[in-house]
DNA sequence: TTTGTTATTTGCGCTGGCGCAAAGAGGGAA
DNA sequence: TTCCCTCTTTGCGCCAGCGCAAATAACAAA
């Protein structure tokens, strides 16, 4: 696949880069295509490439010793992803990256980038506002899962994950599809497949949500902001 | 009290810093002093001074609506803190600051901060590597919560308050006092005072620690370390 | 259509850890 | 020394949510 050099501007970190700033980041980088379930990298494995999602879905994951997994972060199309070794040289990547979906993705040297934040201003202001919302968004997180209960979580996650990677089906009805499995909204809610599945279900009793197979579909956004704020009963 | 502009050169963020710079910073900072459980901000408050704590000890929290919190992070002596609103203007402080002492800091315009940044790359640098440490640290924090049992993540916790916030009393045995309450300990680990409680004095009876009011002393780490790592049992 | 694979649901039992309440223990002020 | 306030401990009951196991459903390949 050729990348056309402005199509990166969909970076939220190159919304400010000249045409040949952009020409020289596609120069610079390797298309990286693999299968759904496949991984970008490893957490420890040494931070030597940052990578802009092309195609398709990610995640990004850390495992704790015994194997069992958080999801910390879905990626989408036209996201940056593992650009921390760009700020502190030799790091490893904290998380792991693995794909939802067949997705490729451009792949740049870390070392590229922060060379190239030496004499671009715009870079370092993209940079800093991409990690001060992910600052806020897992210290939030971790205030959620520290005081909220599992069916307010869900809800968070859900909502979440919708304005993160949903489509609107209908936009006057604000139906969200949410292409995700049980095991991934368990994962990013910090709670088991049986739980989440058991909170799907009653909420389609109610009329909340519809699911399918590694589906959501969001009927009542509203309802499930009023769950999430816990005000019920 | 008068600050000494060199004295700045222990905050991380102004390490590469000229002494000219680190002058301009506290001609152009304002020093509050405040009391022992009193506020520098609040969460929603607009973000238009960062801090700099130059005696005393604070933490960074956060309640959701019923008002349960969590403590996000211990601030330290010539730690610098609040500074978000330097990155996106108009932010407001996404958690609360909380004097832990009698506690003093600089205040300095977060805008003063921005524009400094422009034409200071050092800063740049220093304040995307204080970002990505604090995502690492949520990061990890967020995936113990969801994965790890309580004995487990107060041993994390107290290890990780230790490193912040310890005081090596004896060198070569390597013991840690640390002045916390109980309430401090929850906070920070996500559980309740009564299990805070439990835990330490079943630790105090296998001779890892030794506990007082708003006191713990980490006799034996490496005990500890083992616990975090939830080998045990 | 059949077969295999993987995702989801649901029943059921269990327990970690929450949370109340009440007692106990420091520490400061006077 | 006494009083008061705040922090801590401990007993006790309870329940949200985990996690197994087995059934069911959805999809894909042959």
């Amino acid at each position: 696949m050729k990348i056309e050099p402005s199509a990166l501007r969909r970076v939220s970190v190159f919304r400010g880069a000249t045409d040949d700033d952009l020409k020289l980041f596609v120069d610079n980088s390797i298309q990286r295509t693999i299968e759904d379930g496949e991984f970008f990298f490893f957490q420890g494995d040494p931070a030597t490439y940052f990578y802009i999602l092309v195609t398709g879905r990610a995640k990004l994951l850390q495992s704790n010793p015994a194997g069992q997994q958080v999801n910390l972060r879905t990626i989408n199309e036209w996201q940056m992803f593992g650009a921390l070794g760009a700020v502190r040289p030799n790091a490893t990547y904290p998380a792991t990256a693995q794909a939802l979906e067949p997705s490729t993705a451009l792949a740049i040297k870390s070392e590229f980038l922060h060379d190239a934040m030496q004499t671009r201003p715009y870079l370092n202001i993209g940079l800093m506002q991409l990690m001060t919302g992910y600052i806020q968004e897992m210290q939030e997180r971790y205030r959620e899962l520290a005081t909220e209960r599992v069916e307010c979580r869900i809800a968070l996650t859900v909502l979440r994950l919708a304005a993160q990677v949903g489509e609107r089906v209908n936009s006057n009805e604000t139906v969200i599809e949410l292409p995700l499995s049980r095991q991934d909204v368990a994962e990013a809610s910090g709670t088991t497949i049986f739980t989440v599945s058991r909170v799907l279900a009653d909420w389609e009793r109610k009329g909340l949500v519809e699911t399918g197979r590694e589906r959501v579909l969001i009927r009542n956004p509203h309802g499930l902001v009023q769950i999430s704020e816990g005000l019920d009963q």
